[in-house]
DNA sequence: TGCAAATGTGAGGACTGCTCATATTTTCTA
DNA sequence: TAGAAAATATGAGCAGTCCTCACATTTGCA
């Protein structure tokens, strides 16, 4: 990834150079990153060249980055969907749960779902990859991390408010921590393999923390 | 990331130009690392160019890939040294235990050893970052966590020879797993907190495979 | 229809990793 | 020690990269 040396970054978010008109630009933004995710499932985000990806959108090199004011910007996008799914995934999981037995099931649904995610879309692998190499991203992971615990938190204080509310907050992030390294999981490890070792912390997730509402 | 198009990398192992003379290279190559570390710990191994290397070891671009054939051997040795430790570490703790109890105190020491390892030399954040980035070495890292995991099987095997092998194998996997989410804690997270996660962790594994050794 | 505004274009600029013809140093031999 | 041969050092420059910007084309609207 090099540096831009002509254009200084001085604001936070980079600016495209023109913004198209939202509506029409909705489905190029999606055909160029459909394009983007088949380039980085075949070879990784690295060794995607803009290039390609604009001859493979068939647009020009110049039409791209009116789209997307940096190749990372790219991978970037890709990364906030891959966010907001499992933000999504967790807040219905929780949403419902109303007694610790619940929260439990949830807990399994969870893994489940997390790592199905993962291996229903390939490029994810891809995606995680990037983010842990780069180190802003690494800390919108860390900020994002953080918000899930503190909703899972909030889910178990509601169930169970007996229980002392930094004894939760301890485990919500270390469950939120696990679930990322089932990510990771689905990242290196094959199909039948990860299976097992997903059970296998389901498990002892429960027996930790949730052992009272067996 | 960039592809060289010019030599078509034939050959497994990429080859050094001119093999430099064996004993006095060494020490250049180590200088030439550490400088390499300083960059990367400065700004990440991506951001670190070749010629502010060359500059800070004070030799000429053309002197420096001498010792390395390419910008990423430099990452690929650092990552092999941080393998080497790891494998180190484990084996050094493995290999004195006889008891179960013992096994018990090696996973807690493991732990913190693996943690503090990658407290005491920041530049293993990044290098483990770039791990994860690129495909090749996420392959060899898998490879190495299996061989600790067979290590750390055999050991309890030995220990705990009724106890089923398969059961062992897996908790085996899982373990190490776990250990390498400790590295991903200490990429991400700061000193305290990472400090009680790590505690969390290591409390977890114990109560999951070993309390019958309390 | 005519004419702004929006959008598309791709040659080229700045920077990179890396090479290779050449210069310098070291080592070996007589 | 002289002088050749081998080992090592050098940095201009090549090919490849991301990204820009002056210009061409299309679109929306009176």
């Amino acid at each position: 990834m090099k540096s831009n040396p002509a254009t200084r970054p001085t604001e936070e978010e980079p600016t495209l150079r023109r913004k198209p008109s939202q509506k029409r630009s909705r489905a190029r933004v999606e055909h160029i990153l459909s394009c983007a995710i088949r380039l980085i499932e075949r070879r990784g985000s690295d060794a995607m060249r803009m290039s390609e990806l604009a001859e493979m959108a068939g647009i020009s090199i110049g039409s791209l980055y009116q789209y997307f004011p940096e190749k990372a910007a790219i991978v970037r996008t890709l990364a906030e969907r891959y966010n907001a799914a499992s933000r999504n995934c967790i807040a219905s999981e929780f949403a419902k749960v109303t007694t610790l037995a619940e929260l439990r099931s949830a807990f399994s649904a969870l893994f489940d779902t997390y790592y199905d995610m993962f291996l229903a879309e390939p490029v994810m692998r891809d995606i995680w990859s990037a983010m842990q190499a780069d180190r802003t991203l690494r800390k919108i992971e860390l900020v994002e991390s953080r918000a899930n615990g503190k909703l899972l938190a909030d889910t178990w204080a509601r169930v169970a408010p007996e229980t002392p509310r930094e004894r939760i907050e301890n485990a919500a992030f270390l469950i939120m921590h696990l679930g990322e390294c089932t990510m990771r999981l689905a990242v290196s490890v094959d199909r039948p393999e990860g299976d097992r070792i997903v059970k296998a912390y389901e498990h002892m997730i429960l027996r930790e923390f949730v052992a009272d509402a067996t």
